[in-house]
DNA sequence: TTGTAGGCGTTATCAT
DNA sequence: ATGATAACGCCTACAA
């Protein structure tokens, strides 16, 4: 025994004001001819009768859904991704940028089929357009999907040469900054950790040897270097870490190509009863507020997300609306914190 | 110049068939009378030419979407939350038991204009349910739809005579547990850190509540009690945190009403030159992953996430296909990690 | 300025 | 078993 809400629908409305659907539709939607007064009425009595067009009828009729598919790539192998604190963050921005344009959000988690997704919600008229967050190990799905001409932006590295829009951090220059700024520490023995089969990691990459290659060219300083393969996700993250450090190789210097790696990484320092920064200086990346609330506080390099989902989705309504958009590549600041500090700041 | 992709549609496999769209309808729905053999004719070749049903064509004939909304509730004064951990992990675990049922997920947040948004959705015909993630400050609001006759859920406190079904922890025994091992570890000056206005923390508050007093019932130990407001949003709460600390208010024992907020108190009380657990002792709720690598590793009230996500949907996915569902109370548990050890555990 | 009619892609009903 | 045909709710030429 469930009541059936009842849906007021624009024949009503029209019925009601006894003009054609035609006149509401378009006094609604403010286009065509209509005069002031009847509008004003219709606008009135619609309202009164709780009206709201219908987006999916609509959207049928004019191929325009109002919405936009985001969506979150997984790992393949540990599932998780969605509740990474930066997937999150990120997608936070995107939801409150795209709801202030009046735009619905479809949220899709993908492994490894993703060149199905990718093109399925614009494909079935469900979404207007595609936001990727990471393009993880998509790149070719959405230089295909792209080239097919539909509406696609991701964040992450501007891989050059692809045909699709991308926003992202100046991750070349935010590896480099991290190594140069842990050499400056002092560290002498330092570790990489990230999966080097994601674009925007091996840019993190590059920087972080760039950095190295300065140092050793100068030659004041004699540094080592490992890079570590480690997962986006905070729980491998950790145990990889924990295996790495247990393997006994030594370190003083370890750059996390994420925030919740570099947690991580606290974590099972920590565990094998290593300072942080006395025994081992630590960086992160993304700039998360969370950083802030680790201990010790972590130093990390920081890409400003909220711009970013505002970035993101701008351009792709851009896009949408038929214009053309270039990618952008936001710049990156070093901020500094306990978990690094070796020297004192005087 | 951009291509516009070309979408295959029911006609189309229809006419290179040569049956009509209904007999394509009926054999790819699996519904109604279709000849075997003409039933897999059609399906190679819809799968060959890469058709794909549009569900929002047949969402305006079957009313029926394919697709849940979910609302993530936003602070009023604070923006934030669809960031806060909690909010992610149950989320990714909803967004995952969609998929398995190929469901789509249409994303919202909401502030404080929640009754339409709650609406919305479902009168649009943009979905077929809603599921509500804590049911905030819109208790009401969500009996109301219910009432309507809206497929709705709620992940929070099972507030008596609701019209709406929820899923939520035991928010009293878990505040319970909280103040109990609290007194246990022998603290003395407890503090309850969470925003009174909202259903679940009120439970949570009732069982800290019942602890203190069946303990001065006892009359072993004397110990006082505040109740201190702060917000979810992790960074709010920290700053509440921190006032409160410096009013000088004397702690030696914190229940927080989530792993965030208990993340905060770290850090503020470390900032204040408290030590964790030594000078207080600090209890979480949610159970995140997170908590675990806090430092130090954090005391918590364990709810099961992600079964909470697979009963929201099922439930929910239930009550669509007509049938009536009850509301559930899930077991919480204690963990106890560093955060509240000041007794030895020998 | 307003109404009529057709169609968006699908499903459901009714014939055949 | 299959095929017309109407309808879902809306938009938009075109006609009035």
């Amino acid at each position: 025994m469930k009541k059936v809400p009842f849906i007021v629908t624009m024949q009503d409305v029209a019925r009601y004001a006894g003009v054609s659907t035609a006149s509401v539709s378009r006094a609604l939607a403010g286009k065509g001819e209509v005069s002031e007064r009847t509008k004003d009425r219709i606008h009135a009595l619609a309202r009164q009768m709780g009206y709201r067009v219908n987006p999916i009828a609509r959207g049928l009729r004019s191929r325009v859904t109002g919405t936009v598919a985001v969506i979150v790539p997984q790992h393949h192998e540990t599932r998780q991704s969605i509740a990474e604190p930066f997937f999150m963050e990120i997608l936070g921005h995107i939801v409150d940028a795209l709801a202030e344009h009046d735009y619905s959000v479809l949220l899709t988690k993908v492994a490894s089929n993703a060149r199905d997704w990718i093109t399925k919600s614009v494909h079935t008229r469900q979404a207007d357009g595609v936001i990727m967050i990471g393009q993880s190990v998509h790149h070719q799905a959405l230089n295909d999907a792209a080239a097919a001409g539909l509406n696609i932006i991701a964040w992450g590295e501007n891989v050059p040469d692809s045909a699709y829009v991308s926003v992202g951090s100046n991750n070349e220059q935010g590896g480099y900054l991290a190594a140069r700024h842990l050499l400056e520490q002092g560290c002498k023995k330092l570790v990489f950790l990230g999966d080097n089969r994601i674009p925007e990691v091996v840019a993190r990459c590059e920087g972080y040897r760039r950095a190295l290659e300065e140092n050793s060219a100068t030659g004041e300083i004699r540094a080592t270097s490992q890079e570590v393969p480690v997962h986006f996700d905070g729980a491998t993250a950790y145990k990889e870490i924990r295996e790495f450090l247990r393997s006994g190789s030594k370190v003083d210097g370890i750059f996390a190509v994420s925030d919740r790696i570099a947690i991580s990484a606290l974590r099972a320092l920590r565990e094998a009863n290593l300072h942080v920064p006395k025994d081992v200086a630590v960086v992160g990346y993304d700039g998360l507020p969370i950083a802030a609330f680790a201990a010790p506080a972590l130093t990390t390099i920081n890409q400003n997300v909220e711009a970013a989902g505002g970035l993101l989705v701008n351009k792709l309504l851009e896009m949408i609306a038929g214009n053309t958009v270039e990618s952008t590549v936001l710049p990156v600041e070093l901020t500094v914190r306990q978990s690094s500090l070796r020297k004192s700041t005087a």
